[in-house]
DNA sequence: AAAAAAAACAGGAAAAACCCTGTATAAATT
DNA sequence: AATTTATACAGGGTTTTTCCTGTTTTTTTT
C-alpha cells in the first residue's frame, strides 16, 4: 500500500504538531502539511497543491471554520476523505458535517490506537462512524410530534392535513362531510390560533410542528 | 448478572428454532417464548405474560409484521429492548424500524458471534448499530437538490422560494422588483411545468424536490 | 442586421381564499 | 333546568389567486 497523505488543519498548533507526530508514526501515512484554518488549506489547494488522501480537520477555528471548510471541500474537492477532529460534539455541528460529506467525527481525547483505526477505515471502507455520529443521526430522525401548545381536536387536524394536499376548501369540505361554510371556521380559527395569514403559513406552520406528513 | 428473558418472533420456523437453540447456548440468555408474528406477540404480552428484556423480531411475517408490530411495542413497552433481524435491507424498511425504537438492526447472514455482542451490546448500552443502520441514516440525511428533469432559472427558484413562505405575489412582486403580472407570469409557467394546481402544490413539489429549506 | 427566443408586462375575468359578523343546534357544565 | 360552550353553518363582502390571451422589450441566435 503506498504512503497515504494527510493534511491536518487545526489552529491548536501544539495539538496540530503532537497530532502530525503522532501520525507520522502510523504505518502508511504522512503528514504533508499543517495549516491553522481552513482558508490556509483552500488557498494551498487552489494554487495547485497536491491533494491528499485525507484530512484532519479541526471544527472550531479563527477565519474559516471547519463548517465552512467542509462546505468548500465537498463542492471542489469531494473525493478527499476527511475526517473531524473535534473538542465538541454538540449534534447540530456534527449533524452539519456529515450532511457536507465528513467521513468520520472523531473527539480529540480518543486513543491514538482509535484514529488510527479510523484512518484505516476511512481509506478502505470509505467512512468511519462512532456512536456520536449514530447518535446524532438518530436524533435527527425524530419525526415525534412536537408537543403543541395547544391541543388540535380530530376534525381540526384532519383539516391541517388536507389543507396541506393540493385541494381547494370546497373539496376538503365534501372529503369531510361538511358544509365549506364549517370548513371556513376551521381556517379561521386556526389562522388565529397559529398566527399566520394564509394557507402557504398555515402549511409551514404544520411542517415546523410535524403535523403533517409529506 | 441475572439471566435476561428473550422472545423471538419469526414466521420462518425452522430459523426460529434454530436462533432458540442458538441463544439459549449464550451464557446469560434464554428464549423464554418463540411467535410466528406480532398478533401472537402483542396477544400474549397483553394478557400479562411478563416482559422480556430482549425480543428478536423478524420484518416480513404474516398477519402482524414487524413494522406494525415495533409501532405497537414503541407505543406500549417502549422499554423492551427490540433487535431486527431481517432478510431485507431495503432503506425504507431500516428506517422505519429505527425510527419505531428498534435498538438494532442485523441481517439473518450474520455470523452467530455478531448476535451474541449485539445481544450483550443493547442490553449495556441500550442499543446496536451496524453499517446497514448507519448507512440508512445517512441517505435519510441527503438534502442535495435532487437533480431535476427541469433546469430552473435563478428568478424561477427565487420565486418558488418566496412563493412558499407567508406572501402574497403582490409582496413577491415588490421583494424581486417586478410588475405583479410578471410574476404571475412566472407562476403560471412553474405550474404548467410542475403539473400543480395551486400553490400549495407549488410548495409541496419544492419540498420533495428540496428546492427549498423551511 | 434580421429573425427567433426569452423575459417582462397587461387587461380582464372567474374562482378561490380570506374576513367579519351572526345564528341554530347539540353537548357539556353548573 | 338553565347556562355556558362547542360545533356546524350562513350572508355577504374584500382580497388574492388563478387563468387566458395578448403586447412590448430585451437578449440571443443566425
Amino acid at each position: 500500500m503506498p504512503i497515504r497523505r494527510v493534511i491536518i488543519v487545526d489552529d491548536h498548533k501544539l495539538f496540530a504538531h503532537s497530532l502530525e507526530h503522532l501520525v507520522n508514526d502510523f504505518n502508511d501515512y504522512a503528514v504533508v502539511d499543517t495549516f491553522s484554518n481552513g482558508a490556509e488549506l483552500v488557498e494551498k489547494l487552489s494554487s495547485g497543491m497536491e491533494n491528499p488522501h485525507v484530512i484532519l480537520l479541526d471544527v472550531k477555528m479563527p477565519i474559516m471554520d471547519g463548517i465552512a471548510t467542509m462546505k468548500w471541500l465537498k463542492k471542489y474537492r469531494p473525493f478527499v476523505k476527511v475526517i473531524v477532529l473535534s473538542m465538541e460534539d454538540e449534534e447540530t455541528t456534527v449533524l452539519s458535517m456529515i450532511k457536507n460529506g465528513a467521513k468520520g467525527y472523531l473527539l480529540k481525547d480518543i486513543e491514538p490506537d482509535l484514529l488510527k483505526k479510523a484512518l484505516d477505515t476511512v481509506v478502505n471502507d470509505g467512512y468511519f462512524h462512532t456512536d456520536i455520529v449514530t447518535l446524532a443521526l438518530m436524533h435527527n430522525l425524530d419525526d415525534e410530534p412536537k408537543k403543541l401548545k395547544f391541543d388540535l381536536k380530530d376534525k381540526e387536524l384532519q383539516f391541517i392535513q388536507l389543507a396541506c394536499e393540493e385541494k381547494t376548501y370546497k373539496e376538503i369540505a365534501d372529503e369531510m362531510m361538511l358544509s365549506p361554510k364549517t370548513i371556513d371556521g376551521y381556517r379561521q380559527h386556526l389562522f388565529e390560533l397559529f398566527k399566520v395569514k394564509n394557507r402557504i403559513g398555515l402549511m409551514i406552520f404544520a411542517i415546523k410542528n410535524n403535523l403533517i406528513e409529506l
